[in-house]
RNA sequence: GGUCUCGUGGCCGAGUGGCUAGGCACCGGUCUGCAAAACCGGCUACAGCGGUUCGAAUCCGCUCGAGACCUCCA
């Protein structure tokens, strides 16, 4: 029923055709936020990426089942908090504040902010901290099965004997002789047989601030357990589409593929989907490198290297115009034109309302939207996806000016292929603003004025024209002289 | 050090063995009393050097440059 859908998996490092699991259903797991600190634009990237994949898949009538976690656990302890850390996190410490508190703060921003950039909400948004029990089933299950040791009230995955039976190291292409030398020495490391081995359940530190008992004593889970333990109780023993960072890929994906094998026998993830990183002068934004720009200061425009605010859909935009796949580097630059052609989208969409029928039609829209379905069954290659758009709004305007006509079926098709591309699958939000039409008071008299300036055009009193229309341009309205009259918007 | 990715016009960013996206900026023209908007047109690039090929920016090799992962990170 559907076109061929191809989708290039991290795990063989190629485009696939994408065959359901189970027919018209997807299963969907992506890597959301460990929840210390505010999101940044980093954070915005799978979270868009990921949403047009689900969109898109709903809108091909698929039933999308996509389960995001929130990490409220692991990375959390005490020492964190300390020097050159999260400043709220350190107030938090200071201030006696619940972990948990913590944890809240930021998942509610995080959660503001993906409704800013309209990312819709996930089928399930599991917790680690709300799922303890599955990860310490699990936890046993591997134990079990041997692939797992305890050493000093700690679990640890025995990769050596996993690699065994398993390769190992498949979804990052490494060999574990490689990383038997690469690894560097941590602290704890005494207590794992070898260096590569990870932690399942971690006995807790004095300074630990969340714990729970287990029969290894108290503890919290590993890092990477949660993930293997959720997608198994949400989207099943096997599910399609894994997504994430591609930053994520070892070791923690690596380290998800290990357990879910091991405490299952079989693999989990049919096709494994990597973003790309958001790059500031050509180096990744990272938290851990400290050149992150939040998405609040890009909202509000209050971070110093911003030249002015963006708005979450110009962020979106801006995120969109590049393959998931690709870096993105931010610049003030790249953000401005980004801004500027979203809104030249957004204009064609207006002028494409305004639009009245002709009797013949010299445009093909239906050409449009298979090179727009193509784009998208292409890798979700919202790039070109965007650039077929702009070729319709090209056509819009076109028949606006009167180079092109259009007939009430093509207006309607034009209608409905914004609809579903721009608004459904793409997922802009098109914010109603003050327009010609607006009924308020300010609205009435900047009508009036302008209905002055024609008059004054009327009797040629160019002097008076001009007037009007310089001190309402300072006012901040945009006029844009019609054939019959005038239009006009807010900046 | 190991593994891997990338290098496109003024900028951002697609893509492909021959027909060479799109956006922003810029320059002409149409429209307009002038502007703005819109439309039409222009700007025609693929790091360097070799090789494969009838033909490569696209495939291969080397060089240079940038980055990612190997440690929490989206």
């Amino acid at each position: 029923m559907h076109d061929k859908i191809l989708i290039y998996n991290t795990l063989t490092r190629k485009k696939e055709e994408f065959k359901p699991l189970n027919p018209n259903h997807l299963g969907l797991y992506v890597c959301g936020p460990t929840v210390y600190g505010d999101a940044h634009l980093g954070h915005a990237r799978p979270a868009i990426t990921f949403d047009l994949v689900s969109r898109y898949f709903t809108h091909l009538g698929y039933k999308v089942r996509y389960v995001r976690n929130i990490t409220d656990v692991g990375h959390l302890s005490d020492e964190i908090a300390g020097e050159g850390e999260d400043k709220i996190l350190k107030k938090a410490r200071l201030e006696q504040l619940e972990p948990m508190e913590v944890v809240h703060q930021f998942t509610e921003s995080y959660h503001d902010n993906m409704r800013a950039l309209n990312v819709k909400s996930p089928s399930i948004e599991p917790r680690a901290t709300g799922h303890i029990m599955e990860q310490q089933e699990m936890i046993r299950t591997i134990l079990k099965k041997g692939y797992a040791y305890e050493s000093k009230g700690s679990i640890y995955f025995d990769v050596l004997k996993y690699n065994e039976d398993y390769p190992y190291g498949k979804l990052s292409g490494r060999k574990v002789e490689d990383l038997l030398e690469n690894t560097r020495i941590l602290d704890g490391q005494s207590e794992k047989r070898n260096s590569y081995d990870f932690a399942l359940w971690k006995n807790a530190a004095p300074e630990h601030l969340m714990h729970w008992p287990s029969e290894w004593g108290e503890g919290f889970p590993g890092w990477h357990m949660e993930c293997s333990a959720m997608s198994t109780k949400y989207l099943g023993e096997k599910f399609d589409i894994h997504g994430g960072g591609m930053d994520l890929i070892f070791p923690h994906h690596e380290a998800e593929i290990a357990q879910s094998t091991a405490a299952l026998g079989h693999e989990s993830v049919q096709y494994w989907m990597h973003n790309n990183m958001i790059t500031i002068n050509g180096q990744k934004m990272g938290k851990s490198l400290g050149n992150f720009i939040t998405l609040e200061e890009f909202f509000t425009g209050s971070h110093e290297t911003l030249e002015q605010a963006y708005s979450p859909m110009t962020i979106r935009f801006f995120i969109l115009q590049a393959h998931y796949r690709g870096t993105v580097d931010f610049s003030n630059e790249a953000l401005q034109a980004a801004e500027k052609g979203f809104d030249r989208l957004l204009k064609g969409i207006e002028t494409l309302d305004k639009l009245k029928a002709g009797n013949e039609s010299t445009v093909d829209v239906e050409a449009v939207r298979k090179k727009c379905y193509a784009a998208l069954n292409d890798d979700f290659n919202s790039p070109i996806l965007i650039a077929n758009l702009f070729e319709a709004v090209k056509m819009v305007n076109s028949i606006a000016a009167g180079n092109e006509k259009a007939n009430e079926a093509t207006i309607t098709e034009l209608k409905s292929l914004f609809n579903d591309f721009v608004i459904d699958i793409l997922g802009f939000k098109i914010e109603a603003e003050a327009s010609g039409n607006s009924s308020d008071i300010s609205g009435n008299l900047i009508d009036m004025m302008l209905n002055m300036r024609i008059e004054a055009k009327q009797n040629k009193d160019w002097a008076t024209a001009d007037k009007i229309r310089n001190e309402l341009t300072a006012m901040g309205v945009l006029i844009k002289d019609t054939k019959d009259g005038f239009e006009w918007e807010m900046q």
